[in-house]
Order: structure tokens, then sequence, then C-alpha cells
DNA sequence: CCGTAAACCTAAAGGCTTTCGGTTTCCGCA
DNA sequence: TGCGGAAACCGAAAGCCTTTAGGTTTACGG
């Protein structure tokens, strides 16, 4: 015992292996990091700041894969609409992570500065200034209420025989696979065509 | 000790105790609402099936509120946004609930009987089997989306001198209070003109 | 070469969820 | 009216979790 030769843990390697947990089983547990590192429980809060702190790292570790790129596209619609499917692409790799996730948004200076640039897209695609941030947190209500769907099993709507719902029963049938994807289409077509008109009007 | 004269325990005071509970704080376990209603942590899994299903009962709770009489004004769109409305503000009243509430969908029988109604009076507008569920979906993403913004913190947009958004807090400044409120209102205009569209072209 | 800081361990407190057997009360039925 | 089973609660305990605190060994800069 005492300090190691080579490191076991370090916010990195805790961060990976919390996501690991969550993509296998929904969930992780300090204990749980520290068996899978080969270390003791309490070993872990020498490098992150509590069980909060390993969330706020996956928040980051997450946002990370929205791609910046996605902003310098233009016209402007163009732009705005890859960084929601960007944005939205990211929480998908990891669905099970969402509700974790989701709680707060995230506001790591990161994701803040693409905030900022998006915000400069707005502007000067000529929305006003009162204007840019109800579109801006509506679009993110959309990615992320998108994002909370694919959290949940596709058996979520299995339809029980204590209520009858035949007509609910067939347009499930309609819609087939993908059922997420296809909202998430619907909800971005929606909101890209009011942006655009709402743009046009003046 | 024994079986007491008058009851202390049952679903209904379980469910409004863990409510009360979460109002205050925002979370709720078990032990604390056997403290509240006077009796011993193991009692309450007399009544209820484990924590889980104490959420499971809040969700019931909470969309009790949500009026299924919206769904029969007429015309279809006037109803629909209403209920959406409705929707909405029943997740609204208990904020701190949301993340609880989130995880997983409604879907009680109560729930399901709207959904199966929502589909009707989309069908008798004149919508196709398959563009059914995508739309009703995505409202619903729309609705839990903003409700989950509902719960962040006002300040959740402070920003740090780390990053410099001037931008950002420009426009932050320019939409004053009622972010929340007025970002759905985006959303739902949205979708709803884009509904109305999509019913046009046919 | 030495002292300080870093990295880990051991231990423990205190909370939570859940289960199980025991005790008292209630209620339907004979 | 009597009684037996079901209902409602208690007490206790197992096993998990988060978090803190103090001790031990290693690394590294001066």
């Amino acid at each position: 015992m005492g300090r190691p030769r080579t490191p076991l843990l370090d916010r990195e390697r805790i961060t990976t292996t919390a996501l690991q947990l969550i993509d296998e089983q929904g969930d992780f547990s300090v204990p749980q990091i520290a068996r899978r590192l080969g270390a003791q429980t309490g070993s872990v809060y020498h490098h992150v700041e509590g069980r909060d702190g390993i969330v706020e790292l996956l928040r980051e570790r997450v946002a990370a894969a929205i791609d910046p790129g996605t902003l310098d596209l233009t016209p402007w619609d163009v732009g705005l609409e890859a960084w929601a499917r960007s944005y939205r692409a990211a929480f998908a790799a990891h669905p099970r992570a969402i509700p974790l996730l989701m709680t707060s948004p995230v506001r790591a200076p990161r994701v803040l500065e693409q905030y900022e640039r998006a915000v400069g897209l707005l502007l000067d695609a000529g929305f006003t200034d009162a204007e840019v941030m109800p579109l801006l947190i509506a679009l993110e209500n959309l990615v992320l209420g998108s994002a909370l769907d694919l959290a949940a099993p596709e058996t979520m709507w299995e339809l029980t025989d204590q209520a009858p719902t035949p007509r609910l029963a067939r347009v499930l049938a309609a819609v087939g696979e993908g059922r997420a994807d296809r909202a998430f289409e619907v909800g971005l077509a929606a909101f890209m065509s009011h942006a655009r008109a709402l743009r046009e009007r003046r």
C-alpha cells in the first residue's frame, strides 16, 4: 500500500470507466469505478469532486462530440440545422447516459463558446436581440426532448389491454422503426421553417 | 406496536408526501416519507412497489392534471395546441419533480387514453396513418424538453469570465424573464404552423 | 539528499433500499 | 357471537452507496 509506481487513477480514466458502466448497465457508482481500475473507493475522491463531479465530467465528455465546425456552414440555416443534428447525435451516442446528463444543461466553457457562435450566427442572419435567445432555447429543447426519447425503450408504447386504443395501435404500426428519428426530423423541420419565416417577415 | 387503530399509510398519502418533499428539497426518500407520516421505513413497502413504485405514482399524479377536455376543442389545431399547453402546465406545477419523472414517459392508462384521442383528432383532421405518430412524438418532445428547461435554475446561464461571450450576454439581457415560457411559445408556434402546412399540402 | 506534495489504502460514519419475521388489529363468515 | 385469515405496522438486519479522515508509500524539485 501507499503510492503506486504507476498511477491507477486520473480524471480521464475515471470518466471513461463511468461512461462504460453507463453504456452497459445504465448507471454507475464510485465503488464500481474503483473496482474496475483496481483501486479503493476512497481514492477516486482524490481526483474528482464527488459523484456529481464525475457527472459533470461526463457532460463535458459527451458534449465534446458536438461538431463546432457545423456553425461555419453557410447560409445560416444550413449551419444551424447541421449544428442541431450534431448536438443530438452527441447525446444519441450514449442514450443511457441521457437521464443523468439531462438534469442540468451543459455549461462547460467549450459548449458556451459554441452558444456564443450560434448567437452570432443568428444575429448576423438578421434576427433581433430579443428573438435570438428564445430561438436558441427552443432549439435546445427540441434537441434534448428528442434525446430523452432515445433513452426510452421501444417497448414503452406497448399497449395494455386495460384501455382500448385501436387508432393509437394503428398509427404505431404505420410508423414502424425509427420513431424517435422521424419525430426529431419533424420537429427540426418545423423549427427551421418557422425561423426562416420569422426572418423573412422583417 | 402492531396494527394501528387508524391507518397511518396509504398510496394517496405516500404520494402526496413524496411530492411535498420534492417541492421542498428536490428529492425524496422512503425513510423521509415514513418519518413524516409517523411510521417506520419498512411499513411503506406494504403499500407501494418500492421506490420506483412511488415514482410511478408521482407520474400518474402529475399527469392527472392534464386536462383531457382540451382535446374536444375545435378546430383540430386549437384543441391540439390547448392540449400541449395543458400538458406542459401539468409538469410546470412541480418543476423539481421533472428530472425524476422525465426518465420514462407517462404510460398510465389514463394518459394512454388521451393519446388515443389525440390520434383520433389528427386522423379526423386528415393526416395519414404514417404522419400521426411522428407529429405526436415531436409534440411530446417539445413539451418535455421545455419542461426540462423549467427545472434548470435561471442562474444556469451565468457566464463565467473564462470564456468571453459578449453577444451571448447581450441577447440574454434582451430576453429578460420568462425565457423558458417564451422558448416554449416559439417551439409550439413552429410546430403548429408546420402541422397546418403539412395538412394543407394534401 | 531531503522535505513536501501526490497517490493510494484502511476505516468508518451515516444514509438509502429492500426483505423478513413477529405482533396487533380488523373484518367477513359461520 | 366466535374465530381465522388478512391487513397494517414494528424491529432488525443485510448490503449497497457517498463521503471524510488519517496513515503510508512514492515521486520530484531544490
